[in-house]
Order: structure tokens, then sequence, then C-alpha cells
DNA sequence: ATGAAAGCGCTAACAA
DNA sequence: TTGTTAGCGCTTTCAT
């Protein structure tokens, strides 16, 4: 004929909805789609599921995404938090519901399941690959200081800088148009800026739009390096050269850690998915 | 106390289990995170939850996902045909389970309830403004003609040209890398050509390569349109001008829309969403 | 082996 | 009003 299961009465029987839930800020393009886009490949492929939620950085919304989570008794739960999140109890009492938690990404402190990518180790090479270039005067951009991932990866790369950091301006934009202003201010100054570092696509798409407007040479008059997923690098000719934070790797682990979480090892691990450098003709 | 209702066992009871399913090729367009961004917003807002399945372009995984949003008993589906779907017969079945579909975007031929861009609509106002800047050569790109997006957008753009249509050469570029190949041929001609349209953001990504590498000034050199759901016009300098083919308003209406028709207003209906122009400095 | 029955957590219909 | 009960469609246990 032609039955088909009832999924609900199955969840509701055996108390396995094969649901899984992620909540992301957003959505829009520079990195979640694709660590979505493996989830839910992944997902599919073992009979699970995948809700989507949004938290849009609100701690309120992120508390009532966990709220639904726990009616629809989800089976797991993938979680970037917010910036603004200190309360972790809703989250503890999941866990204590024996509803698999695993953040990613964005993670709190804490003794948590986490899947993070190595952001010491991608500054660290990006700030390897930009002595190695022997360029005078680098603008270095970075986010948001406040967040973690923005202040661990200056940290590194200040650091590995080491005696050379001289040749380091350091500027903190916390948006693309920021990103641009800065690079813009940066031409207005006696000493130009030869290199230009973007800690992220955000800042990388700002910056490239001063350089388009300045109509500067890459890499003659500027060499550029980023931080990426991978996208945004192949838009502009000579496609930028960056080092790869992959979100579909992290999406990967992040499943995979999940599967073995609800298989049974319940134990708190802390994960990461490694850097590397993809070359493109910036730098 | 912290009691928290088991919504599965609701599911089953009221047979409603205020589970929404959407079926995208990608998430990585810039354009259908932004479809799913508004749905998931109007969901929550409403109790309902949203399901994303990835269909990849491909009809089998197509019909895998069908399969899922039947067997999970969800309360409508949002659907994005592949290019290669011609067999609706599992659509059907869904509606005669009353399942209710609602196409979007890429939408089959025949009476179903079908939300749409104004794909004519937004063509003939592209042509509009190329016919305003008074350009002499004018090259235009569109996607694969067997998608009926292109083949409409195509069909409206050249009609709306009228007399004035030798003033265009037509091109077929159906990825972004083949649109940053014919725009580099088109300027190894003997006439170049000084204004250059495209159809969707793919091909603008792919035409804006060719155009930073030959080093064309825009719009002295070139005029630049496109037709965008706005976020990558703003990557260059200056920004784009472009058609505005809003995913946002799209996911509004079709939200709306499936309200309606989970209210109880079953008949078929076609929507669309009118373009409007956005100005940028391109033209 | 095959079949009957209990029950997952809820809601809706009915009885008191 | 409040309380009881049947049953949504399955799985699992227990009896045949």
């Amino acid at each position: 004929m032609d039955y088909e299961p009832n999924l609900v009465a199955v969840g509701l029987r055996t108390s396995s909805t094969m649901e899984l839930a992620v909540i992301v800020p957003n959505l829009s393009g520079f990195f979640y789609d694709s660590f979505i886009t493996v989830l839910e490949e992944e997902a599919g492929k073992m009979g699970y599921s995948l809700f989507i939620l949004l938290s849009c950085d609100d701690p309120e919304t992120e508390i009532i995404n966990l709220k639904v989570c726990r009616q629809r008794r989800v089976a797991g739960i993938f979680a970037c938090i917010t910036p603004q999140t200190t309360d972790l109890s809703t989250y503890q009492k999941l866990l204590e519901l024996e509803i698999p938690v695993l953040f990613f990404d964005k993670v709190p402190p804490g003794d948590f399941n986490k899947i993070c990518l190595a952001d010491e180790q991608a500054a660290q090479l990006s700030a390897r690959v930009l002595l190695e270039s022997h360029r005078k005067h680098v603008l270095a951009l970075f986010g948001d200081l406040n967040l973690s991932i923005s202040s661990r990866r200056k940290h590194s790369f200040v650091k590995a800088f080491g005696a050379k950091a001289d040749s380091l301006a350091i500027e903190v934009a916390t948006s693309s148009s920021e990103a641009y202003e800065k690079v813009m201010a940066a031409q207005r100054k006696d000493i130009k800026p030869d290199a230009v570092f973007c800690m992220s696509d955000e800042i990388l798409t700002g910056a490239m739009r001063a350089i388009q407007e300045l109509r500067l040479k890459i890499p003659e008059d500027i060499a550029v390096l980023t931080i990426s997923n991978g996208f945004f690098p192949k838009l502009y000719y000579p496609e930028i050269t960056y080092v790869e934070t992959s979100a579909r790797k992290l999406g990967k682990l992040a499943f995979q850690r999940m599967m073995e979480y609800i298989g049974g090892d319940t134990t708190n691990k802390e994960l990461m998915v490694e850097s590397v450098m993809v070359k493109g003709g910036s730098i």
C-alpha cells in the first residue's frame, strides 16, 4: 500500500523524536549557513531532522528557543550562545533532563561539550604569513574585543609578531562599514599601510570596499590577508589569500560528536578545528 | 513546578504538530537564508517550529524530503522545486493527505498555491533603467534558459527594449565563473559593452570579478545593473544599482498565505512580490 | 513463531 | 464545575 509510519507516534512511544535543534544568531551568509548545511546533510543520512532556531544575538530569544527544544523533546541541541549569555542555568536544566547540548563556535566558559575553531592557531598562522611577506606597515583589523573570539585572535596575532610588532597598527572594527572607515583613515595618514589583515569576512568586505574605492592594486600597492570561511575571498580579483576557519569542518565534527554523545559517551570534551592557509593572489 | 507540556504527545493527540517544513536547494546564496530567516521569525511568534530540508537541486533528495514531511506529519510545507522536477505526484499526494504545500520562488506549472517574485516586472524595470541610461552596447547576462525564471526574465527584458534591441548582446551564463568568462570575452571584441546587466547575484559576482580584473571604472567605462536580494550590490564600490527581488518580502507573504491556508482558505492562489529599484552608483 | 494487551502523555468527549 | 475515560499510532512486553 502506501502506508507511512507516523513518526509522532513513534516519538511518543519511544521517547526519541529523532529531531535535532540548532540555535544560531543568524543565517545571513558569513558562516552559520555552511554549518547548518552540513548538519542537515549529516542528520538526513541518519534519519534525524533539523529544527532551526534563531537567537538574533538576544539572550531572551535564546531562552525561548531552549524552552521550545524542551517541549518538543528534541534529541539534541547544537547551541551557539549570544555574546550576552551569562546565565547558563537553562542549559544546565536541559542537560539534567538528559537532552544533549553541544556548544559550538561561541561557547561559554566552564565544563561543557564544545566544538570550536582554533582561534589562536589561525591568528598565529596569519601572522606568520604576513611576516614572511616582509611588508613594512601592516594594518590589522579585529572585531569587538569584548568577544572572546576577537581578543583571542588579537592576542595570538600580536604575540606571533614578537619583535616585529612595531610594523603593526592594530585597529578595531565592529562592523563592515567600520572596517571601511579604518582603511580609508589609514590611507590618509603619512605612513600608509602596505598590507591589511582582516580577522573575519565581515571586516574583509568593508576593507575591500575601501580598497576598491581607492583603486589600490592588490598585491602591489597593498597586500590583503583574511581569516575566512572561504566564500568572500573568491569574490575579488585577485582572489584573497585566507586562513580558513571552516564552518563545514566545524559542522562535521559537531555532528559526529553529537552522535557519540547520543550513543552514550556523555563525558565533556572540547574539540578544535585547525586552520589551513589557502593561497590566493593577494599577498 | 517546572512542568513543560510534551508537544509530541499533544501532536499525536490533536494530529497537529505545529511544525512547518521548508525545502530549499541550498542556504548559501544570500536568498534562501533571508527567506528562511523570515519564516523562522514568523513561525516562532505563532508557536510553530521550522524544519529545514535541503534538496541540493536533486529531485531524488526532494522526494526523500517530502517523505520525511509526510512521516513527521508536518503542518505545512514551503517548497522550492528543483530545476529537474517534473513529477509532481508526490506533492499531489501530500495535498490529498491535507498537508498544505506552498510553492515559492521556483514553482511548477499547474494549479497550485504559489508565491513568486514578479520576474516580468523586475526585468521590465531593469530594461527601463538601462534605456534611460542611454548606453550604446548593453551586455545582458541570463541564467540557464531551461529555468522559467531565466526565460521569463529574458523575454520581458528583450520585449521592453523594443526597437532598441539592436544595442543588446544577450549571453547565457549558468554559473558565476561562466559570467566571468562572458564579460572577459566581450571585452576582447571590437565593440566593447558600455553596460552590463546581470539577472541574478550569482551572475553579478562573476561579472564583477572580470570588471575588477580588467580594472574598468564603474560607471565611466561600464555601467552595471543587477537583479538582487540586496546584499552583494553593497560589497562593491561604487555600490551596484539593483532591482530588488526581496526574499524577506517573499517569506512574509508565504508565511501569511500558509496561515490563511491552515485557517481554512485552501483555494489555490498565485501571489507575486513586486520589485523596486534601489539606486547605487553603478549606472 | 504469532497475537494480544498495555501504555507513552496528552485532549476531547462524556458523566457525575 | 470537576472527574473519569477513551484513544491518537505506535513499540514492547507478555501470553499463547
